[in-house]
DNA sequence: CTGAAAGCGCTTACAG
DNA sequence: CTGAAAGCGCTTACAG
């Protein structure tokens, strides 16, 4: 069957009704039918969606918006250098934030709802355009993701915007936030060394801005958690915390298998827990260089399930945020808090904490010593 | 000075009118004055502009597009699995997509636009989403990025959506596009390993699906440059072309380190260019293995400049995309044809070739041999 | 079950 | 230099 073709300026109601013998009214209500007791003959309804079908009807965004109040937008908040990085350029690149923007935008998709791209040099002007587009009426509410400061949510939701932050890492003053249980995360890598025997565990944290890892949080989890399991943290034996001028992952995976290396074999972790992979990576690689294999020797999870974890070897067990669940549930959270305030209703802010999963590969093993 | 707390409901042109107790005829063209010939009084221009600033007015966008028939929003397409990934998720989180999304905002919201993702499952679905955002009025037109397919722009073409391809990495029947000077680059690359006194030159090109990076164009430029340079081939001495079975940057970066090592030292290249920087760092990192240090016994050139180039050691020569002068010019480009559809013209499409540029770090030295 | 009418907020010829 | 009026395309009480 030959697709007619489509004229460059689509069908209006308008049309359909000519095209039917309709009304506008009855048109629209057809095509817009939400509750099912709004009885409607069975013909006419047919008669609007056969025609719909064959004009090419496409509603005008434009003109919805301005006659329900609601733009089915919703902006994409991405704020600025999330990683630290000196770069003009957007965070976007970023495979993490990619993931979860790419999750959000097929949630959102599902349900009529576009994604605008909010991006701003700094968390200053974020706030501001993200206000601005709101009441423009050009978003219905914003997803804040990456290293949004908490003061950013805060300001959105003083200004009436609804807003829920993604996988926020950091203290929240108010405002609603779904992300990683970060706690959980820990006991969750420990579950699997402990699985695999591990008693001398250690744990890495890193200096530098982050984006969505609460190192602080985890790390203070890993302590209780090995307390909890009567476990010799291997930590002890060595700095977990590097010195402040070694900044950023690559360089505090390396520091740590240097540290590693040279301590005794009796006192050496036979496990590490690193906050990503990119530091999960220095540090085997690193080891390597030392005469120490990844997982014979040492085992080492990641963190993040980024793409080269699937693919390095060995391939790198590690923790992942589940950002598909993260990503869904925020959004089901932002679509309530506009329908709240939509009907006037105050939100009550929601915390949502996210289970990660153990992505299990090839490096950890049993532990031998 | 305190700023008025701003209602959640911004003021309406009929505000401003009532407040200067001018209509609304003024106050709209007052703040859409964009020809200087448009003669307004002085006075009205200011009381104008002060109450909208007082009033904290924002215009309608929904409004504004249904009276003049743009949406100020640029549809930005990015297809799915740029890098061949089974991903499930966007392809968002690509650091060179990311970088060219990132330029393409700023240089749109400078001009007034912003970016709507426009994500899909393949580039059918693309097309159709594109074609229908466009018609709904929702977008003036697409920017496509990454893996494009020429079908793709030829559709939308065809549907009548303005469009431009960026840094599409293939043969395109039709369209408008801008993208890197591949054939220049690797001039660009040699100039450089020339200036270096290197001699025996490497091109090591690699397999599968590619975002951006047309191998094929590249490697002919390599062959041609080198004998018009009177160069001798690297690549002679060794297969510049992996195995079908060796996919990816990562595993053709090995795979061409073991075969350099095995050359006999009169042979191998002293010098090798890469077709990204992953590649190149999986170059030198197996080539270190081999007890070669780069660049002491090879120089090693990687592609795009991506974030770790800087970071590692030795921080890697590349070769820059420019990618945010790709990104506007392109952006300029969709903003010229979509111009001309408006004033009913026909848009004779565009094509562009950007100059890449060398970033000289540690990873390329003088030749010794 | 369906239609006539008002309205969403803005722009733009057309008069003056 | 400024204003009155029509119109952009859609939705939604309100009648019937």
């Amino acid at each position: 069957m030959s697709r007619p073709k489509l004229s460059p300026v689509p069908a209006k109601l308008a049309d359909i009704a000519a095209a039917t013998g309709l009304s506008l009214s009855t048109v629209s209500r057809v095509l817009n039918r939400r509750k099912l007791h709004e009885r409607l003959s069975r013909k006419t309804t047919e008669r609007v969606h056969a025609a719909a079908r064959r004009l090419g009807y496409l509603p005008h965004h434009g003109a919805q918006a301005l006659a329900t109040n609601r733009s089915l937008v919703i902006g994409a908040a991405v704020p600025p250098n999330p990683v630290g990085r000196k770069e003009e350029s957007s965070p976007l690149g970023d495979e993490y934030l990619g993931k979860l923007l790419g999750h959000a935008e097929v949630f959102f998709r599902a349900r009529g709802f576009d994604l605008l791209l909010l991006n701003a040099a700094d968390s200053k002007s974020l706030c501001a355009r993200s206000a601005a587009k709101f009441r423009a009426r050009q978003i219905d509410g914003v997803l804040l993701a990456g290293n949004t400061s908490a003061l950013t949510l805060r300001t959105l939701e003083l200004e009436g915007v609804p807003a829920v932050a993604v996988d926020y890492a950091g203290p929240l003053a108010a405002g609603s936030h779904v992300g990683l249980d970060n706690r959980g995360a820990i006991a969750v890598g420990l579950d699997h060394l402990q699985s695999l025997g591990h008693r001398r565990i250690a744990f890495l944290g890193r200096h530098g801005r982050t984006v969505y890892a609460d190192i602080a949080v985890r790390r203070r989890a890993f302590r209780e958690e090995m307390a909890r399991r009567g476990l010799a943290s291997g930590s002890s034996s060595f700095a977990d915390w590097p010195a402040p001028e070694i900044q950023g992952s690559q360089e505090s995976g390396a520091w740590a298998a240097d540290q590693i290396a040279a301590l005794p074999l009796r006192r050496r972790p036979t496990a590490i827990l690193t906050v990503d992979d990119v530091q999960a990576f220095a540090v085997v690689q690193r080891l390597r260089e030392h005469g120490l294999f990844c997982p014979l020797d040492v085992s080492v999870v990641g963190f993040d399930d980024s793409s080269p974890a699937r693919l390095s070897s060995p391939a790198l067990t590690t923790i992942d945020h589940g950002l598909q669940v993260i990503a869904e549930r925020a959004g089901a959270v932002l679509l309530e808090c506009i329908e709240h305030r939509r009907e006037g209703k105050v939100f009550p802010p929601v915390r949502e904490k996210i289970p990660a999963r153990l992505i299990r590969r090839e490096s950890t093993a049993r532990a031998i010593r």
